[in-house]
DNA sequence: ACCAATTCCGACCTCCTCAGTCGGATATAG
DNA sequence: CTATATCCGACTGAGGAGGTCGGAATTGGT
C-alpha cells in the first residue's frame, strides 16, 4: 500500500493502535463496526479484521456480532497500556534474538560471551517502559502529547475534520 | 541460518556491533583482519565484508589492506557510541514510518489526524537515548554491564576461553 | 619479482515474512 | 428474512533479510 522502509515494528502495530484508539474516543457510546474504522483511518476492512483477533482474544475489545454489531473496548482507556496493545499485536519485544522479554530462555548460542546481549537488553527496557506506562488515554485525544491538556473529542469532530481536509 | 522470529533490528546491527566490540578489544595493537573475527564470533566472512564497509565509509574503523591487514578503531573505544555504530549499518532509527529520526520529512500522510505518532515518537527517543549514551568501551569488557568494574580483557583470553567451551 | 593475505566491489540468489485478499460460515438486530 | 456484522482459515505477491560468489586491487614478507 504504502511504501515502507524499514522499521522497529510493523503495520499490524501501527494500524491496531489506531483501531484502539478511535474505539477509546468512542468508549461508552456503544460498539463500532470495523466497517467504520476502515473508512476512517482508510485501512482495509479484511486487514483490520485479523487485526482484532488478537485483541479480543487477550481481552482488551469485546464484540458484538451481527447487524449494529461491531467492537468496543473491554476496559476503560486508562486502563489499558499500549504495551498490553502493541504485544497483543506483534508478541513479545525483542530488538534481538538475544535479548527476549522473557530472559529465561535467551537463545543467545554464545552466552556468557556475547556481552552486546547487554545492550540490547537495554534498548529493550527501554521500549518496553514507554509502551507499559503509556495508556491508551494517554493518546485519545487528537490534543494529547501536543503540550494541551486536550478535552474529550467526540467522533464526529473527527468526521467533519477529515471531511474538510480533502 | 539461524532460526529468527522477528526482532527490532536484523543481524547487520547485531553482527555489526559483535565486530565493532572485538575491535575494541584489540584497540592500540594493530589491525585485525575479518577472517579472524569471523573465526572466532563464528560469522560468515562474505557476510562480515558487507558490514565493514559502511563502518569505514562513516569514518568508524580504519582498513589497512593486504597482508597483516585488517581493521581496526579510526578513534578509541569511548569515542564511539552505540549510535553511531547502529545508524552506520541499519540507517536512521524509526520505529514507525510515520516517526522518522528527522522529524522535518515525516511521510505519515494522515499528519495532524495521526495522534499515535506521539507513541511512536516516544520510543524512538528512548531507543536513540540507549544507543547514543551507550559507549563502546561500556560494552568492549566481557565484564561490562554485569555489575562488576572490569578490567581489559585481551583477545588471547577470549580465544582460549572460546577453545574451552567446546 | 612473486606470492599469500587481505580489503574492496558488485552481482546474484533463496527463502521467509509482511501485508494483505478472498470466500465463506455464523450470529443478531430490526 | 435480510442486511449487517464478526469470525475463520487458506491463499498470494512482492520485497527484504541474510547471505554467497567471483574477481579486482593492494600490500607485506621472502
Amino acid at each position: 500500500m504504502v511504501l515502507r522502509e524499514k522499521s522497529l515494528f510493523s503495520t499490524r502495530a501501527e494500524y491496531g493502535v489506531r483501531l484502539m484508539m478511535l474505539l477509546a474516543r468512542q468508549y461508552g457510546d456503544g460498539p463500532l463496526p470495523l466497517a467504520r474504522v476502515a473508512e476512517i483511518e482508510e485501512l482495509p476492512l479484511s486487514y483490520l479484521e485479523q487485526l482484532a483477533a488478537p485483541l479480543r482474544r487477550d481481552g482488551l475489545i469485546r464484540s458484538q456480532r451481527g447487524a449494529q454489531g461491531g467492537y468496543e473496548l473491554a476496559r476503560a482507556p486508562e486502563f489499558i497500556t499500549m504495551g498490553e496493545v502493541v504485544r497483543s499485536l506483534e508478541g513479545p519485544i525483542m530488538p534481538m534474538m538475544c535479548a527476549p522479554e522473557d530472559e529465561a530462555h535467551a537463545t543467545c548460542v554464545r552466552g556468557e560471551f556475547c556481552s552486546a546481549q547487554v545492550l540490547w537488553s537495554r534498548i529493550r527496557d527501554a521500549v518496553t517502559g514507554v509502551l507499559d506506562t503509556t495508556k491508551l488515554s494517554d493518546l485519545a485525544s487528537p490534543l494529547a502529547g501536543r503540550d494541551t491538556p486536550g478535552e474529550r473529542t467526540p467522533l464526529l469532530t473527527i468526521n467533519s475534520r477529515l471531511e474538510a481536509a480533502r
